[in-house]
DNA sequence: TTCAGGATGTACT
DNA sequence: GTACATCCTGAAC
């Protein structure tokens, strides 16, 4: 095991958006919020691959109000609301302008498990069923819920307190499975695009 | 264990 | 009006 330190600075963002995904996994997500510091080990991204990219919301360049923060230079949060009821967490990535972004599909729970529990079921981590102790942030929909993020987050500088990602503290290997995008069958052509990274051990 | 269906609100056509 | 980068519940096995 080996120690580690320091949050993932701009440069880290400001690259090809496929490698930002890629190298995200196991880094950590750390909040600081009113029910205490919650860290989460980043288990799932995907890649959205700006203007070419069928299954981007900014593909053909399209610039909305849900969509503009994707614009800014890359290291901010993107959070939108899907299905009426959901936030996604994405980070952009790239340079001002470029508009990519990663979305954060699932998380491993390190600290704040009664918090995370709290928000997500409304009680403590030892009075869930294992099935849900096993799947507090497995799903974009979770980590936000589980994590306290939400669209007030949206545009958020991702660098800086109190919602930022580091580089892991303890570092255990582990090799990166490739696959297509979950949930993107409008996209296309981009629907094979091999655009999804899952972390395992 | 898998599976269908419903909830919900914004964005965009 | 339709689609949407989802999750939970309850029924059937």
């Amino acid at each position: 095991m080996e120690l580690h330190g320091g949050v993932l600075r701009r440069s880290f963002y400001v690259r090809d958006t496929v490698t930002v995904a890629r190298e995200l996994l196991g880094k950590y997500i750390v909040h600081r919020t009113r029910s205490g510091l919650l860290i989460a080990e980043i288990t799932e991204t995907e890649a959205y691959d700006g203007v070419g990219d069928k299954a981007c919301h900014a593909y053909g360049g399209r610039r909305t109000d849900r969509n503009q923060v994707m614009y800014q230079i890359g290291g901010v949060a993107y959070v939108y609301l899907i299905y009426g009821i959901y936030n996604m967490l994405n980070v952009v990535t790239g340079e001002k302008g470029d508009p990519c972004a990663v979305l954060i599909r699932g998380a491993f729970p390190l600290l704040g498990f009664d918090a995370i529990s709290g928000f997500r079921f409304g009680k403590d981590f030892d009075k869930l069923s294992r099935a849900r102790q096993r799947a507090l942030l497995n799903g974009p929909g979770k980590v936000c819920v589980g994590l306290g993020i939400g669209r007030t987050h949206n545009g958020a500088d991702l660098t800086k307190e109190p919602l930022l990602l580091t580089e892991p503290l303890f570092h255990q290997p582990f090799h990166t499975q490739v696959g297509k995008r979950i949930n993107i069958d409008y996209a296309e052509e981009a629907v094979d695009f091999p655009y999804r990274f899952v972390l395992c051990r």
